[in-house]
DNA sequence: CGACACATTGTTATCGCTAACATAGCATTG
DNA sequence: CAATGCTATGTTAGCGATAACAATGTGTCG
């Protein structure tokens, strides 16, 4: 009578499973663990014990023995933007998937105080891999002063000798909203990047210089913005006054929101007196006045990338002491994930 | 010799720390723990002790000991919205604060099957408590199926005797919108909702109701769309064929851009002929054009409070399987963020 | 000054699992 | 048929922390 209160009282153990099956609680880790050498029929009690009893295995013991946590830190900040949150979402998918649980920190401002915390928690928790979704630039070099034990995949860098990186192809996304541009006839055109120094500002700007270069133009006025809609207006509202230009590349489809408010206040039309790229596609692009044409890249795939690149360093045991730190030629064939443009309204020939 | 090449090679565990500190690891545990009765002189040593050895606490052997995990699993979907992902940032922030790791589940879709999947995921890695943050009607009731033995709390819900809710006062959010628009002289002000069942849907719904009948209106034409901004341009299409109403209610932000762009399109002039009041308050909506009123809430000080109300739960210990069953009256002190009505230029007297 | 309370520290026993080794049974082989 | 190798299972020993209890030392009090 007493045992039986007792088993309500507690979660049953690996020891009452293997009680109830008839074995050594050795076994029932062993078909827990899908061990070779366990005999079907052998198998099919332990799993009939361990359905009856509603047992589940306890990870921190199973943690605690194999050394490791089966989780994965994913580092991000900026999350309830589209792009990284997306990416986010790739990366819980592919990992959950993959048998791994998340353990997730959001940077509420980039500092290096902020993300030394953040990987002080992980290495706290015995993470076994971490995803950093941090688009900021800089962040790299601070990981590389906290020397981190475990596989790390960074978004947006094309990975070095420590750290492995997964990005989008963002040169690429610009030439094909620049070379657009060009083919509809356009001969000056401007771009409104992002903040200095990101390495999706930089990778954009190289784009739209490689583009104009390809086509034999000169380049045409270039302004840094901050991404939001705020700074797209306020620069929109400047650029109203003397357009020196037929069409404006914007780095993304915030600032340009702001843009087309700007121009729309101004008296500006688009795209019949100035066309229009964003940069993200984000959904609601499609719906604003005019209609944004813009360049958009799957960021769940990026996420899901991510996994993909964590995994396939962690399956190969502690490759980051070994050799790896030799091998920079593996910076070049870092997965890039290649962008679409989607052409819609606010792009057409220049004035004539 | 030797003895220097192993501690480099494992990590050091409580008993070197210990051992460096000439004390027992039972008092290195203590220093770690905050008891009360260590000598202040006997902590400094094990604390310097523990930074020159960069010792950190195996956090497997202590959660098995314990049986505790440390960790809250935050079960999210359309985490990649506005709000959703704003409560997840305040959630993760306020955990993290409080000392805990934050697990994340993300929902692709809202099935039975996934959010089984998903708890049992979190119950596998026997986390302290879980956050739902899926704005889906129909959650909880799967979550109630489930015999989850930690505390819950579920955002959007109001709460029951199972588990605890924590919302934003949609309903008084609402009557800020219509209010307004009455205050403007507005009579016929219909609403465009979100879908059936929804709760954020039936309370926004019923605060439109009572504001309308506060102020001696009839109600107007009530549509129901799905967030969307595609299904708000579809709608507002309809809609301008047959302006029966002078203002629109519209559930939220992404919905009233694309109404924004169907009257755009249709000729139908914002404000001038119709007002619009969207529900969100996302940062873009402020450069919509026109930029658009709105009634906002801080979706971090939501996540905050779920936080807040979890950990006051499970401080209290297994206030769960005890009496709080019974205490069905504790529904209504469910805390009740306030929203706030933004006024910009989409709303206006009506046409005379 | 002996007794008792209290602050401080040490010792031992788990927590629930997996790794490593040990053992038994059975088929294969020269 | 003894030797060998495999398969299937059991036994034992930790993993690194905290809990519970034991053992000190120190000060106060009658």
């Amino acid at each position: 009578m007493s045992e039986t209160v007792q088993r309500q009282a507690r979660a049953p153990v690996m020891g009452d499973v293997a009680k109830r099956a008839g074995v050594s609680h050795q076994t029932v880790s062993r078909v827990l663990n899908d061990h070779p050498n366990v005999s079907p029929k052998t198998k099919t009690l332990v799993e009939k014990a361990i359905a009856e009893l509603g047992y589940r295995r306890n990870i921190a013991a199973r943690n605690l023995v194999t050394r490791k946590s089966q989780t994965i830190g994913v580092l991000g900040s900026e999350i309830s933007q589209y792009g990284p949150s997306n990416t986010l979402l790739g990366v819980e998918q592919a990992a959950r998937a993959a048998g791994y649980f998340v353990s997730m920190a959001a940077l509420r401002e980039v500092t290096p105080a902020a993300i030394h915390d953040a990987v002080g928690h992980f290495m706290d928790q015995g993470v076994d891999g971490v995803v950093v979704v941090v688009p900021h630039p800089g962040t790299i070099d601070v990981l590389h002063t906290l020397n981190i034990d475990v596989p790390l995949v960074a978004m947006g860098s094309s990975g070095d000798g420590e750290f492995r990186g997964v990005a989008v192809d963002q040169r690429l996304g610009a030439m094909l909203a620049v070379n657009h541009l060009v083919e509809l006839g356009h001969r000056r055109i401007a771009h409104l990047s992002g903040p200095a120094n990101w390495i999706d500002t930089d990778a954009r700007i190289q784009g739209w210089r490689d583009s104009l270069a390809g086509a034999g133009l000169t380049e045409s006025v270039l302004l840094s913005g901050d991404w939001s809609a705020e700074c797209g207006y306020r620069t929109g509202l400047q650029l109203a006054k003397d357009l020196s230009f037929t069409a404006l590349f914007v780095a993304n489809d915030q600032m340009a929101l702001g843009v087309l408010l700007a121009f729309h206040e101004s008296g500006v039309k688009v795209p019949e007196d100035v066309s229009i790229v964003g940069y993200d596609d984000q959904p609601e692009a499609a719906y604003f006045i005019p209609p944004l044409t813009s360049v958009g890249a799957d960021f769940e795939e990026l996420g899901r990338r991510c996994i993909e690149s964590l995994l396939g360093d962690a399956g190969s045991g502690a490759a980051v002491d070994a050799g790896t730190t030799s091998g920079l030629g593996a910076s070049s064939d870092a997965p890039l994930v290649r962008p679409q443009l989607i052409v819609r309204s606010t792009t057409t020939a220049p004035p004539a």
